[in-house]
DNA sequence: GTGAAAGCGCTAACAA
DNA sequence: TTGTTAGCGCTTTCAC
């Protein structure tokens, strides 16, 4: 038995191909009556809608197109969890695209992911290419901007602000005592730029800035580089009392390096890392973090680019962020 | 200017649109000068071929379709990364599919995923449904399982022993010096119960088996997990000296509890992890692991299933392990 | 609110 | 080796 085709359905149903069709996509196009019959048809012969068929003769398909910059930082696996979970059981599914941190590979995939038209753009960022933005705005489709927050969107943006959430972690080192806080940072995307402004004002705003406490390297982030930029902001800084990092992956590496070199956590050294993926609050002593929506971050971004119920109303959505106080600032 | 289609290539060189589509997918039906030709053709006008067509036409799409357990298991996205990369360049795409460890998921996602057929199919594990099986074989694709090893694959298959490693590696513990070797496990799937068969097989051969030192839970695993575990442990087996964990997650969780309850590493207590997911060679002291062959899983599966020169001849392939001692299995 | 006709761009099957 | 013909299953457009 062949699959059944919308002429079948309307064959079942006692009316034509383009009358099924718009009942299973513009239910308000039609009378009641026949949405119901139609509906019957549909699962009487178990109707499965042909997408290559649909995206062909509309040249628009069935994806949300989604641009991150990585496939192995966890920050974006855990965004992606989240688009997943709410993309599950609707009609939509996602393409995803990964840019390696860089502009001018995600105009190329970009570009060719917009032919056919998606239903749906999310793209990590703020910085996209002049040509970037332009494609989107002609594609006319939702776009979702996510990790980040802006007042002026390309369409909509759910995310957090990293300068804030940056300077309300230093400020937490700064009230727990630290008297000269280290910034370490790997992998300086412009959200890592920003951490690392929101840490520069906190400094500046309590005292005076030495840029001999910032150690950064444009590597990607792994535990051991943690242990690296520790040795050098030690050596440029020495008397360095606590570090904020710009990732959970750093600061555990800090830690294990500490834990190497005899260093006291949190008396002789205090440590905040950022995002909170889930190691920082096992680690002995437990480590400081910033926790971040990333989860609810994708969940969000796919309610809105697919105008789901239950989706934010407003176009900016910021999500904030908390600070997880743990044992390595807690100063005795 | 519209998009150039096949017609458009075939004016253009002075064929029809048949030879282009040929030209294109199967050059060794059409001549050589006609290839030529077409080739320019495709260059000038900038041809992209229309996905949605030709997958309606042939009812054969261009994707490879993955199933793996999870996403964020970061094993997995390894070996997703590994896909990624063999499949970067070439025409075929990714789809994947999450069955959250569920064979009667995979089997419901499969289905949906098979029309149209896809070009190839990489699924994790050997436990597929009769149904599941019966499906792929009757979709006459090429298949490659993943993760473990079989002489009797569906079609091909690529990955390891895991019983293997796992006695291996207990067998390290035992040559360590290690007398009292417990067991702890999450996530208690196929690939798990047979690393817990390595383990019993090599605590056998050594001496006598006891149930107690086996502690497990089919719980997710993560980083606490691996406390709770050994707390477990520790109270029904009370000698243990030494443990075997399922993976990297649990052997970090131990190594943290021990800190906190002040259980000297490797003296007391000999840890060994497994899959080396690059933090256990970072803690303090650095935990002895099973290093998994797991991006390159994922590349050769992708090779062997796309057909690519360079991928393996044979249809099974053991990619074996090694074991990485490390100071947490290193008494003196 | 519903339907008929005309493709979307490609490839299978057959013909030359 | 190359071309012709006839769809794949759906949506667009336009008519009623």
């Amino acid at each position: 038995m062949p699959k059944p085709t919308l002429v079948d359905v309307g064959r079942e149903a006692g009316v034509s191909a383009i009358t099924v069709s718009r009942a299973l996509r513009s239910p308000e196009k039609v009378s009641e009556a026949l949405r119901a019959k139609v509906e019957i048809a549909v699962k009487k012969l178990g109707y499965v809608p042909n997408q290559s068929a649909s995206t062909l003769a509309s040249n628009k398909s069935s994806s949300i197109v989604v641009m991150v910059p990585s496939i192995s930082n966890n920050v974006f696996t855990d965004v992606l969890g989240g688009i997943s979970d709410a993309l599950h059981g609707s009609r939509f599914n996602m393409q995803i695209g990964y840019t390696n941190y860089d502009s001018q590979e995600e105009e190329r995939i970009l570009r060719s992911f917009l032919n056919p038209t998606p239903s749906g753009v999310i793209i990590s960022g703020l910085e996209q290419t002049d040509e970037t933005r332009q494609m989107l705005e002609n594609a006319g489709v939702p776009v979702v901007q996510i990790m980040d927050i802006s007042p002026k969107p390309i369409d909509m943006i759910v995310g957090f602000s990293h300068d804030q959430a940056a300077e309300t972690a230093t400020q937490h080192l700064i009230d727990s005592g630290y008297k000269n806080i280290g910034f370490i940072g790997a992998q300086m995307d412009p959200r890592s730029l920003k951490r690392l402004a929101g840490f520069k004002k906190a400094i500046s705003d309590n005292g005076e800035l030495r840029e001999q406490c910032i150690a950064v390297t444009n590597k990607p982030s792994n535990v051991r580089l943690g242990a690296t930029l520790l040795d050098k902001l030690t050596s440029q800084f020495p008397e360095c009392d606590a570090v904020f990092c710009n990732n959970d992956d750093l600061s555990v590496g800090v830690l294990f390096e500490c834990q190497r070199r005899g260093i006291k956590v949190p008396d002789e050294l205090g440590i905040c890392g950022f995002n909170d993926l889930g190691i920082s609050s096992e680690t002995v002593p437990s480590i400081t973090s910033v926790t971040t929506p990333l989860r609810e971050i994708g969940r969000l971004a796919a309610a809105m680019v697919i105008g789901e119920e239950g989706a934010p109303s407003t176009p900016i959505v910021d999500l904030s962020y908390t600070i997880s106080a743990r044992e390595s600032t807690k100063r005795v």
